[in-house]
DNA sequence: ATCCCGAGGG
DNA sequence: CCCTCTGGAT
């Protein structure tokens, strides 16, 4: 058995290109723990389209019962694995309209996959990424589509992949969506939020 | 707009 | 207890 390909990136645990597509499915409203937690023995029952379509929906979901969504989700890793043999040679297809048009798969997770497997500078809007450049100031948007345009003007197009995984970060550990540790944040001078005071001392 | 939906943190 | 976690389909 092979460690996790190390990546900046990501810090979902994958061994290919099929396994990153899974996980990132997987990690809806779920936390990077959590999905590695169940995809070890999910990767290790099926590691392969083909063996994801044979372990069926019942016991995808038998893998991944201790995350949220859970009988959505081993619905559409099945109908998934189905998919890419049916139409993509059990391949994972690198352009953004194939990847929408696999079950289970919208925007963010094209553009994560687009950017962690195929090198593209995509930014992947999510919960976090959302509520930072709204909390910053840098893109502001309604809607995660708004933010991420905003964000691709602002972003330069050569550190867009490590601003993607880098401002996930900084919505995890600093900027956190309740109580966000402004004292330590490196940004605090350059941030637009009129609520970033509030916070200013951290718990000890 | 609403549903799906478990685990961990505060 | 309530909120949040790298959303997508209906």
């Amino acid at each position: 058995m092979r460690a996790a390909i190390p990546d900046p990136r990501t810090e979902l645990h994958y061994h290919s290109p099929f396994q990153l597509l899974v996980a990132v499915v997987l990690s809806a409203q779920s936390t990077d723990k959590a999905v590695n937690l169940c995809s070890a023995g999910l990767f290790a029952a099926a590691p392969t389209p083909k063996a994801m379509w044979e372990l069926g929906e019942e016991g995808i979901r038998a893998h991944i019962r201790s995350l949220g969504l859970f009988n959505a989700k081993a619905r559409h890793v099945h109908a998934l694995s189905g998919a890419l043999l049916q139409r993509f040679d059990g391949q994972v297809p690198n352009s953004r309209e194939a990847l929408e048009s696999l079950p289970g798969v919208g925007r963010k997770t094209a553009n994560v996959v687009l950017n962690t497997l195929f090198g593209e500078p995509t930014i992947a809007v999510d919960t976090h990424i959302f509520r930072v450049a709204n909390r910053l100031g840098i893109a502001p948007g309604k809607t995660p589509l708004a933010v991420e345009k905003g964000l691709l003007e602002v972003v330069p197009a050569d550190v867009r992949k490590d601003a993607h995984h880098l401002l996930i970060l900084h919505g995890r550990y600093t900027c956190t969506a309740r109580k966000p540790r402004c004292a330590d944040c490196a940004l605090f001078s350059c941030c637009a939020w009129p609520d970033k005071t509030l916070w200013q001392r951290s718990p000890s």
